[in-house]
DNA sequence: TACAATTTTCAGAAAATACTGAAAATTCAG
DNA sequence: CTGAATTTTCAGTATTTTCTGAAAATTGTA
């Protein structure tokens, strides 16, 4: 398992992008490797090519499955277990967008709906509860909108990103929209 | 600096949660406590609420204010510094968003222009390329709707969010939209 | 079923990150 | 300008996270 010089600075760079992300550099640079790779890779290519042990890929590629981010692929005639990422990099967004709603909003989520439905006893729980409101009113529109990408195909989704600036003007003639429709 | 056991469960939670995010616990504690009080604080008064040494709260302040996310503020008669955070919950969302865009893709996006400059030597490098290609639009594209939420007002904001489901519809009658206009 | 190939688990080691107290730097009222 | 109040910095320590090798578990074929 050679690397070329280009991967390699890739692999580098999204490395140190992991930890900013939610992952950590190894599944940085392991979904890299992957992503950039035509053809399927097992576990000993990961670990060959990125220099780490056969235990930590094993615990990484554990990571990306329960991130939905590879694909299991057996090869004809080889025992081994064999990865690939969606050859479709809408799908890769979609399921980064819809896994990281579901750790970084869906438990805050619940957890404000509870603190709404108990009693505040002073002024200042009184404030809180208002800005929890604020907030759990504002996360629960983001996460509407995720499901929406989640359920869109890859056509519409770049259909509307490419909308870009323009979504502004669709704003404002909106209501006339949903009217005459 | 007394804090009642609403605020202080939604304070651990938060900083359960910073760890998640880009910031760390003690950040998302801090930040939690300085959104959720009504009146400003100030270093000590956070040092006391969280049980954290003063020194880690300056330097929890200092990474608050690169994010952008508090505001100074100075009362009569005090020397010391007072924080609040935006009392606007859409202004804090649109800063975080803008934030982690700057530091999340930003890093990234440019990393990636080079490497799409640079001469594929072989077939690996070439479907690497492709790849880089790909991610390389779709990151530019969110980071044109980063800006375009930027600028957006709240209320306007709001009503995008509000649209919910809506979007696929809106999408759907874009073109006699924007023809029509 | 037996066993070799492969993957997973996990306790301890290594590395990275966060936190503290003490000292230095800055600020500002008198 | 002085010095007390306040904030910041930073080296060392503590904590958390990540990584490893060895052993256990699982898989699949002969």
């Amino acid at each position: 398992m050679k690397i070329t010089e280009m991967t390699q600075s890739l692999i580098l760079h999204f490395g140190e992008m992991g930890s900013k992300w939610g992952l950590n550099r190894t599944l940085g640079q392991m979904y890299a490797l992957i992503v950039l790779t035509e053809e399927p890779l097992n576990a000993d290519q990961i670990s060959d090519a990125l220099q780490i042990s056969r235990s930590n890929v094993s615990m990484g590629l554990k990571e990306l499955k329960s991130w939905n981010l590879i694909k299991l692929q057996h090869i004809q005639g080889d025992r081994k277990e064999y990865f690939t990422a969606p050859s479709d990099i809408w799908e890769i967004a979609r399921t980064l967008v819809v896994e990281r709603r579901k750790r970084e909003l869906d438990p805050t989520l619940s957890m404000m709906r509870d603190v709404l439905l108990s009693e505040a006893s002073n002024g200042a729980d009184e404030y809180a509860q208002k800005r929890v409101k604020e907030m759990h009113d504002l996360m629960e529109m983001v996460t509407l909108w995720s499901n929406e990408l989640q359920s869109m195909s890859s056509e519409k989704l770049s259909a509307l990103l490419k909308l870009g600036e323009g979504i502004s003007k669709i704003l404002d003639v909106k209501d006339k929209l949903l009217s005459s429709k």
